[in-house]
DNA sequence: ATACCGACCTGTCAGC
DNA sequence: TGCTGACAGGTCGGTA
């Protein structure tokens, strides 16, 4: 489900709502699948620590931790996969099915991780958790082509290679490469310079202006209050198969570029 | 080292 | 109405 912009959104909306409180207990579900660390280690990590600030690394989130006694600085670090949630929710909300997680917060609120497929991972750390690759809205333009040069994938495969960029997804990279005019087959290497500068900068605009329009909802993403995020009715290529290029009327293909669904304009994007 | 492809899960929707 | 298959904001591990 989320990319950058969605996973932004709910770490600003959980930043707001939880810094300074404190997790008093941890249940966590009898399907312990979406978990990477054990589950009595990530609720061991978690209870009694003080929530310093929530932020956003590539699609993950992160909470930063202290314990109340040692000066134990903790990590837990959550990704919400296709159909993850990370939810404030009150605690006479209904629990809806495939909560994995309630954290019970200090104030009384809780911390609700809902995640149907279960493609989501929790995990807790000791270290601080710098993500798998470079952060795309601060990446400068010469080390952004330094990660695509020579390299023989797609564009579109390599803008979602999380080790090089990490926080684009399926729908920002189709975004980007509409935008800056590019086809999202042609390798990666092969950009020119001014290419690889279109990309760089119509990738970094796609992602701000989805920020700031709260992330695109498709079928179930939410932010941390519920809400849903209006960017989908911005987008120009992502979604659109079928249906006529805004810029050129020439209709928008629909293919599939490192197995995921792909949108182009054949006109625009050259 | 790099790139492809199926697997991991559940829900939804189109088509028959 | 109900079944089947394809598809979905993502990653990972095995294979070539």
């Amino acid at each position: 489900m989320p990319e950058l912009p969605e996973v932004e959104t709910i770490a600003r909306g959980l930043h707001k709502r939880v810094t300074g409180d404190r997790i008093e207990s941890v249940w966590i579900g009898s399907k312990p699948e979406p978990l990477k660390s054990p589950a009595a280690e990530i609720s061991r990590t978690l209870e009694g620590t003080r929530i310093e600030q929530v932020r956003r690394v590539g699609k993950h989130i992160v909470f930063d931790l202290v314990a109340r006694s040692k000066n134990g600085k903790r990590q837990w670090i959550v990704h919400l996969g296709m159909t993850g949630r990370m939810l404030v929710a009150t605690p006479d909300a209904e629990v809806i099915s495939h909560t994995h997680l309630i954290a019970k917060l200090k104030s009384g609120r809780e911390l609700r991780f809902i995640d149907p497929r279960r493609f989501g991972r929790l995990e807790v750390r000791a270290s601080s958790f710098e993500g798998p690759g470079s952060e795309p809205l601060q990446i400068r333009l010469e080390e952004f082509i330094a990660l695509f040069r020579g390299r023989k994938a797609p564009i579109k495969g390599a803008l979602l290679n999380q080790t090089l960029l990490h926080g684009v997804g399926n729908i920002y990279a189709d975004e980007g490469l509409f935008r800056a005019g590019i086809r999202p087959r042609r390798r990666a290497g092969s950009l020119t310079r001014r290419e690889y500068a279109r990309l760089h900068s119509a990738l970094q605009e796609v992602l701000k202006e989805a920020i700031a329009a709260g992330g695109s909802s498709i079928s179930d993403y939410v932010d941390a209050e519920g809400e849903e995020g209006f960017f989908q009715l911005q987008h120009r290529a992502y979604g659109r198969g079928g249906e006529p290029c805004l810029v050129c009327k020439t209709p928008i293909k629909k293919i599939v570029v490192a197995g995921r669904g792909t949108h182009y304009c054949p006109r625009c994007q050259c």
